[in-house]
DNA sequence: CTCAAAAATTTCGACATCGAACGTTTGCAG
DNA sequence: CTGCAAACGTTCGATGTCGAAATTTTTGAG
């Protein structure tokens, strides 16, 4: 039982069989793995009135644990460039679940938080949106799963993805 | 030795130690992994002159082995829009490296095949190309790829990725 | 003290995407 | 035949992204 990058190798195979294209077999499913993934995530999401970016912010800025955030962190902790960052922050400002004031002992920054209502949306979207995501790994083992979060993390170091420090 | 995603799950056991965040250890991998590795394809694309999204196409309609495609077969292959499709098309056949014509048969449908020069262009980038994501893997064994390969196959089957039937 | 360089954010323009509406073409039911 | 629904591709409008230039504030050298 194949998968469609099995297809894909096999046409490859069959057209080009003087390049090794062996690396595709774990790079293309990551990316197919995530573009399905993020499918199921967004549909979830909808159904709370929610874009996947706007519950990336809440969810960054409700796992932080401090009482603020300054743009540049959470650009950073986000994988989002600055200028979408301020348009994002619009937009959630707008929508009252994020507050955003200049920081006072640095007026070069820009400080953003949760409002209560944001922190209220942000927790209770939470537990359905883990359990979906729950859901949309029922095909693996737990041990299958911590084989492959095993895997990815050695790749993730190796690509130097390490976080802060 | 931890990755950014170990430093996310922390914060959540810390912030919200009541909601069971693991399937983030997996998701969360899989979608930043795909985010980097993309990156690493992007830089090495652009040294030829290519964007992701153009290799992309030229690398569906080389490894095809068809004599021409139709619109339909390519949306679906490459997982975009219609629209989208019209679009990059469009690019392409700007670009000389791409042929389009109404298919004789079919009226309603849109038949595309590689010039010489697409082909010319694709198969001597994918060498290159090829190369670059061996590179990006070099983290990992060989038993690691293969082991990641065939647990991300399972994920992806029981996602319903099973490619043309 | 002053001015240039650096840091942080916002603004702006180009571009790509999606989904929905639209126009053809085709196939099928009656 | 005739007309209606489905299949395909393109167009259109809204949206989000990136990178670069511009803006404001801070820092540091001399």
């Amino acid at each position: 039982m194949g998968d469609a990058v099995d297809v894909i190798l096999g046409q490859w195979a069959r057209t080009r069989p003087d390049v090794d294209v062996s690396p595709m077999g774990v790079i293309g499913r990551v990316s197919r793995a995530s573009r399905l993934l993020e499918r199921g995530v967004k549909e979830c999401l909808a159904e709370h009135g929610l874009e996947a970016w706007e519950f990336d912010m809440l969810a960054t800025l409700l796992r932080s644990d401090a009482a603020s955030m300054a743009m540049k962190d959470l650009s950073a902790a986000a994988m989002v460039s600055p200028g979408a960052l301020t348009n994002r922050m619009d937009h959630l400002v707008a929508r009252g679940l994020v507050d955003r004031w200049p920081a006072p002992d640095n007026r070069r920054m820009t400080l953003v938080a949760l409002t209560d209502e944001g922190r209220r949306v942000a927790g209770d979207v939470l537990e359905r949106h883990a359990a979906n995501q729950d859901r949309l790994l029922s095909g693996l083992s737990r041990a299958d799963r911590d084989a492959l979060a095993g895997l990815l993390r050695n790749l993730l170091i190796s690509l130097g993805d390490t976080g802060p420090e």
